[in-house]
DNA sequence: TTGACTTATGCAATCGGTTGCAAATAACTT
DNA sequence: AAGTTATTTGCAACCGATTGCATAAGTCAA
């Protein structure tokens, strides 16, 4: 038996030393059942309207809450929700994330977080912590395998950001047309030669941009470089930065805007200049105006991302069904700023042609 | 009754349509009560290791997972504790969530985030929905007063981070010091008329720095504006900047690396060079070197002070009779990089001084 | 063989709610 | 006044675990 505040006085608590009031201490004290308060929260139109107030007046006097673990225990229903990241502090999630929570707090809803480090592993760990206690997870930009994730799918209400797989609700930010709208401006401003810094493998985001950059660099007959990110991070951008200037690139579209200041960073250290030497283009528009010179883009859209998100969960958690299929595509633009312009005249042969 | 999936027959479920495998289900199986289950899991040491072993492996095979919820109604622990942030998007917290986080995933405790919006009152709401879920909570800088925060503390283990209450768990990133070493050498540096750019009234954090900064400024017989951010964010940034040029001064602090960033912006949008016109210096080293120029500022340490807090909160839980009054307090410092230096040569009377 | 201990298991109450069903009371009809 | 129908309430089972206590089985010495 669980060890518990408050003295016991012939197998009834004393309530003056009761820590948390329950729906007992309150129907004692207003003289009815367990089931008339119960119902005096949860279903008031069945009650003597007289009994739903004079329940509610004793309740707020003792301060009463319900106990949200034994409603879930008996109704199934937890009213929370999860939502999985591979990394908070990479700027693009914590305008998603905060989405996402100001909307789940408008409907009552906590949030559960989880951080999977970019580790596919510890992102299953997560889920099945979280699948107990929430009505639904959000899996943004996961870097689990699909198999993975339909294996989660069909226990779980789930809804996928960033990735894109049939049967499932989700929510795509589609950049290609962005990238290819870039890579079109970088082309027509004398570049070319240019580097695509290429994010984590499982990411459904860096595939579509690493094809759009591929297909755009053919139409355009440009050389592209695709250089791996050790890891999607500040530093990451920085070790990829220096391959790029190597392969002898005019302008670097970066994975996102994160790597893109790493490249930024290093670029000046190398007594490189941007955008005079060198182009630069990040992806999300995560540091909005933040940097200097602005950085030039493709825009974020996490927080719509977001908002969608949890009204799929949201509508996934209600009819289970799942008969439809649920899809939003936003629509991504390049936004170009401070960090992209003509390529260096040296390297610009076909310069006048713009 | 709650309805549920699965088919009944003879007033049971049947064990082919269950959806969540029970305590009960492997008890059947196993031929052995729920108790002993249970304790095959808790206790296994109580146990015949040969019906430990044949209960693993039907918990296995089956793919149980104990339901939580239960767990924590019966033992009085949820194995979650709760962070309550003022604002996710200010770049000062993603780096304490993701150390918070990531520690309590190591001790396998799952992590509610709230993000209050810099509102007392959501504050209020999103700790009450928490309070009966977590076994406790981490105010982040916490925009309640100390009697709201008290009421709390009655109820509920809760820890602080920067916000000093004797007798509660707290972490304290000091900055004074760092505030007078920044003051100082804007002193030494010829400028004699700079500004604070003030954050909430309720944040400790903003209190301490503006009380440093006036002594500092006392001492080194400078004179210091005062001016209030209508929200601490870029924008208010942006705002307060037009105030400081207006006010006349040559160097601005401002409350943090956010506004700073805004008040940068500004700046340069009004044709002023930093640090060349006006020197500027942000707080709490929360965009490392995301930024050009390299903001000057005062180091951050939040993940530190994340990762302190939480093992306050979890010692608090564990003992509760908060008997000893802790504390820690973490030292910042003055990190002078590129937007900072001496005043323009017309205010710089005693330049030569230096 | 029997009493004294261990060791392994099961019974049943409990955590704090929800809800189907039935009983009690009130309100109308005719 | 008796019969019907609506309103209000209470009973008791249930959600899925944990755990104090008691019982059953096993070990061992005398």
């Amino acid at each position: 038996m669980p060890k518990r505040e408050g003295t016991t006085i012939a197998g009834k608590r004393d309530p003056k030393t009761r820590v948390k009031p329950t729906l007992d201490e309150i129907a004692e004290r207003a003289n009815t059942s367990r089931s008339t308060v119960s119902r005096a929260f949860s279903r008031p139109d069945l009650l003597n309207p007289k009994t739903v107030a004079q329940i509610l007046a004793i309740a707020e006097e003792i301060g009463y809450r319900p106990n949200n673990m034994a409603r879930a225990l008996s109704t199934g229903r937890t009213g929370n929700i999860g939502l999985l990241v591979p990394d908070i502090a990479n700027p693009f999630f914590p305008p998603l994330i905060k989405a996402i929570q100001s909307q789940a707090d408008a409907l009552g809803l906590c949030l559960f977080l989880g951080s999977s480090g970019e580790s596919g592993a510890r992102e299953n760990t997560l889920f099945e912590r979280l699948a107990g206690q929430t009505d639904g997870i959000i899996l943004a930009s996961t870097r689990l395998s699909e198999a993975q994730v339909k294996i989660h799918a069909a226990r779980h209400p789930i809804t996928l950001i960033n990735r894109d797989m049939a049967g499932l609700p989700r929510v795509l930010i589609d950049t290609q047309a962005a990238v290819m709208e870039a890579v079109g401006f970088l082309a027509e401003n004398g570049h070319r030669h240019i580097a695509y810094l290429s994010g984590p493998k499982e990411s459904w985001s860096n595939q579509q941009r690493m094809e759009a950059a591929t297909e755009a660099c053919r139409r355009t007959d440009m050389r592209l470089s695709i250089i791996p990110l050790s890891e999607p991070s500040f530093e990451g951008g920085e070790a990829a930065a220096e391959e790029a200037v190597a392969a002898g690139v005019t302008a670097i579209l970066a994975f996102d805007d994160l790597t893109a200041q790493g490249a930024h960073a290093r670029l000046s250290a190398l007594g490189i200049d941007v955008p005079r030497d060198i182009s630069l283009i990040g992806c999300d528009d995560a540091l909005p105006a933040m940097t200097y010179p602005a950085l030039s883009t493709l825009s974020g859209l996490s927080q719509e991302a977001g908002r969608h998100a949890l009204k799929l969960l949201c509508d996934a958690i209600e009819h289970r069904d799942g008969s439809q299929d649920m899809k939003v595509v936003l629509g991504a633009r390049f936004i170009l700023r401070d960090t992209a312009g003509p390529a260096p005249a040296g390297d610009a042969k076909d310069r006048d042609r713009s």
